[in-house]
DNA sequence: AATGAATGAGTTTTCATTCAT
DNA sequence: TATGAATGAAAACTCATTCAT
């Protein structure tokens, strides 16, 4: 778990220019990335200036019109990258060379960490939920990454009930937004429940308090067999 | 469940005023509120314009300013009549009255459908969020209250565990958490979810699925003695 | 020939406040209007600033977004009072009280002067075809206006032909589009000719000889039989 | 009447390079003079976009500074090939060589095909007009080119004069201003025309029909004694 | 001869807010 | 209580032009 969020580098290089003074079209295209990925999360698509975002690339404004066309066409950029990685990731995770159990355990884990990790992605997708996913939707890109979300779950799930690890039987689909309630939540509704209830709710201490319930809680759905109706 | 989401009153009554032509000051408040709720929950905060509130309650745009002074105040109106209606059905729920496991259920399923039929509710805390609870921390109002909140849930919680219903011991806030979670964030995030799995995950039935499926976990997790570390 | 172009009111009073200090909307949009004239028939549409047409008319620069929505607006406006206007004179010239010769050269000298004196006018209409008459078709009074504009010329040419003043037949538009190109002309292509001629062709005396010109040509035209073809 | 108008080539050659894949600046040059125009004439100086040329063009936006310095002289330099080839044209005319009523017929008829074959060069022309033929007036090629304009119609004039053919005497400026006046207007109007009176003023018949007008209309003043003052 | 990257100045437009009645 | 007029600051975006290769 040594991944960074790229949410907020406060302290933008200088400059794009390599070191010899070269241009590096690359580097520059990268920089707006992360720039609008740190003001985007931390205001929203609507509340970010596209000024901002060049300030803290440290880019000339007008390079973020020549690269990537306007605001929207830039913040469904900065959504796809996000997308791309946490599906990468997830990938990598390689859940069929354990048990069923553990499997269900490191997906949990993952998600969770991962959100804890990047928590400008979670503010991304509120606020891609506000705009009706309208990036998401006209990305073919990121369609294209979920098409296979719902398979390695549902191996895993599969196994499970094979080897009777598990009880109970849920679609995939709605096995993964139960467990992505429960890791995303109280980090996107962090501040108003921090509020709420006087307390931080994203100390340390309780985000392992609650990545051990959210796994606890899911893994006693699971081997559970469902009531008769 | 007969409550109706104030969040898009799309047509807006022709006037403030009365049929006997009299000014309404009552009504004008409100209707610019609902107006604002509505244009809030749409475009958030940053989102939404002064004018399309002003238009959408038929008054005129400087009354807005007479009543709340500011957009920033209007939020925060707004914020804080939407947590009062939540909470004050949330105490007519009467737990007190019901079994442990009935009340837990009652509480969930009270949760679960306030936010499905007051979906704007949802779309103004996802806001508020990106304001870091701004508005909430500012109001007094709010913070009140939540002061109570955990008590209701935490005596449902104890009188479980002393009946034997429940076997695990939770915080009530973390409890209230994870039952939050699993109420919001298939609404939260419907519209990014729903492209990705390219299916509406809000369709009644999906809902309805839902709402078992997260009763069942609280309940099958409070039943479930914690495992021994 | 008392009129005056309103094409460039260099010197725009101080303020749209009357001397009372009082706000004076009419006025504010008619000194708009005015500014937008003069910039527009030097400048163009497109080279047309919305700020030098505030500065102008001595306005806050959002007023005329307030009043005319965008420059597009604006333009159609200027060129809405502008069509109201000739045509507004030309209904006045009362030629059925003439002798039909006398009545075509009040028609033709009317023309030819009021474009003379409403230089501003003919620069607008260039930049309209340039823009294809984009805001003439998009406006119903504009196209209004015009519908009875081959009537009366027709009547005169009817009565002409009835006692034998004019000997030739021609469709009113076509006549009336002749008649406009003799008068329109040398003023929308003022500067070219004059560059390429070396020698102002705009002067009074070369004015008044066109003038004459154009009335001459015209008569003789009608007064001579159609050959046969 | 076989002549092009350059002024719209809406599909570019694929690439400026020749098929054996050298460079031709002498293609690029013409390359990006053809789309300058097609630009200019549409949208006027003001109007163009050099991107947009550059891609009409199928060149590198930078070419264009290479070749032309800036917009300004690139506009220059169109409007300096449009009037070289009308003008070179017109001396191909041989007027001499005909009867003096017969030659003013050929250059009022070449005058009017001219412009509806290269409707693109009276739209250049209006734009020339907006910004006060400052581009023809800093040209001393252009200027060059019309030194001898009113030499070969005043020759026709004098010989129709001795001959009888005509009957009055004007200067032929005045006369070339005329003729041009009514080849000219309802082109460069035709949008506004062809909106005003609902009907397109620029159909074949129509133009067959003013171009006979126009002719018409010269020689009857041309034959006609000017009347006593 | 030709190109992709980068820029600075400017343009329209938006928007919350205030003025004056 | 209610409104139409007016404003200043800032926003997104445009565009001719230059840099560096």
């Amino acid at each position: 778990m040594d991944m960074k969020d790229r949410g907020d580098p406060s302290a933008p290089p200088a400059s794009p220019r390599r070191p010899d003074g070269a241009r590096n079209p690359e580097e520059s295209r990268q920089r707006i990335l992360d720039a609008a990925r740190a003001e985007f999360s931390g205001k929203g698509l609507g509340g970010a200036r596209v000024n901002a975002i060049a300030e803290r690339a440290g880019v000339n404004k007008q390079l973020i019109y020549y690269y990537y066309d306007d605001k929207e066409r830039l913040f469904g950029a900065v959504l796809e990258e996000a997308y791309r990685e946490i599906r990468a990731r997830e990938s990598a995770l390689d859940l069929d060379a354990l048990s069923p159990e553990d499997a269900m355990r490191r997906f949990i884990g993952f998600n969770f960490d991962f959100l804890v990790e990047n928590r400008s992605f979670v503010a991304l997708l509120n606020d891609e939920n506000l705009h009706k996913a309208r990036h998401i939707r006209a990305s073919e890109q990121i369609l294209a990454l979920h098409e296979t979300l719902g398979r390695t779950l549902g191996r895993t799930l599969e196994r499970g009930l094979a080897d009777g690890a598990f009880a109970r039987s849920v679609a995939p689909m709605d096995l993964y937004i139960l467990i992505a309630s429960l890791c995303y939540f109280s980090l996107s509704n962090a501040y108003t429940l921090s509020a709420i209830f006087a307390t931080d709710v994203t100390s340390p201490e309780k985000l392992a308090e609650r990545r051990g319930q959210a796994t606890e809680m899911v893994l006693c759905f699971l081997r559970t067999p469902e009531p008769p109706a």
